[in-house]
DNA sequence: CACGGCATATATCCGTTCGATATATGCAAG
DNA sequence: CTTGCATATATCGAACGGATATATGCCGTG
């Protein structure tokens, strides 16, 4: 999906800035969904305006720079729509972390352990922040969403946990190996 | 991590032509760790091989068009490990399926239900083709990464077998009250 | 039998996206 | 007082993706 449909769907939700936006990719609702740069938002959003499938009105503010709020017109919410229909492309993953994992018995074995156990509390902390989002009133399809990212990342987090020792060891042991 | 740093982490573990590398960024180790695009890969490899860091050799092949092997040099593994003991960027997700299922409230039900259902099936699946691949004898890391994978994806296939249903049964009242 | 699709291979092109940067207004902490 | 952060818009040049081109075969279908 390109960013101009996710700038759609973000938009259907309610109207919104491009930083907006932005952050509705990072801490915001799609932060474990989709991604989308400054670099692609400003241009996609300057496209759908030019194709009448947004309007935007600017506006000014006090103690900080004057904004742009953008809004979806019909137009756009049939893009939105014709793109939610589409099959869908298959899910992109690019994980430092799993291919670093990979290749653990190449790093010493305190720093292996150390990557392990930010991971983890990374994930206990966005655990914790998703539960504390209440989506008791939230659409059928944001409860799903949400209570998926909860069984995956709970499930992450207890086989970090239950294994790590056991990885730490092994890279341990043959670490002292290649050092023979 | 970019495309240059994950050939080199292919090429470590063996010699391996550029159409390879990507085969392991498909079906291959790496398959749900990271992605690699033929037009990625053979510039880096291109500027990879300018730097000393890999070499290739030109092969003729029989019913086969002519392939070019590369091999990771001294200088490649050196570069290959400050890259692994570098901080790690955070993981990026673009998951299409996810991004349409947070609507799902604007899509007809029975569509709704056959997205759920392939994704079911294609977990179902990958756990298949991964439990088929034995890791008995893989390294450490590559054995840790196997779980972690296996672990994740049982939880998100029994996760959407679990509630998929009773999204249905939502999205079908609240369609039936947009259409009153 | 002929054609199309697929697999194995390399390489490139152009459109898309990213991350850094620039600019602006304020506020808060050291 | 200076720096870093937050809120905002916008752009630039590098990196990447997906399609395309080319090549050699093989296999399945009409």
């Amino acid at each position: 999906m390109d960013i101009k449909t996710l700038c759609l769907g973000v938009l259907s939700r309610g109207d919104a800035t491009g930083y907006e936006i932005k952050k509705a990719f990072e801490e915001g609702p799609f932060g474990h969904i989709h991604v989308a740069s400054f670099g692609a938002i400003y241009p996609a959003l300057a496209a759908l305006s030019e194709a009448g499938m947004v309007q935007g009105t600017e506006m000014a503010q006090e103690k900080r720079p004057d904004k742009k709020v953008f809004s979806i017109t019909e137009r756009g919410r049939s893009a939105f729509f014709e793109a939610l229909i589409a099959p869908p492309g298959e899910d992109k993953v690019r994980s430092d972390f799993l291919f670093i994992l990979f290749f653990a018995h190449l790093l010493p074995a305190s720093r292996l352990a150390a990557l392990i156990d930010r991971r983890i509390a990374w994930y206990r902390e966005c655990l914790q922040r998703m539960e504390a989002c209440s989506y008791e009133n939230g659409r059928a399809g944001e409860v799903f969403v949400h209570g998926l990212g909860l069984a995956v990342y709970q499930a992450a987090a207890d086989y970090l946990s239950a294994h790590r020792d056991r990885l730490h060891d092994e890279v341990s042991a043959s670490g002292r190996m290649v050092a023979e």
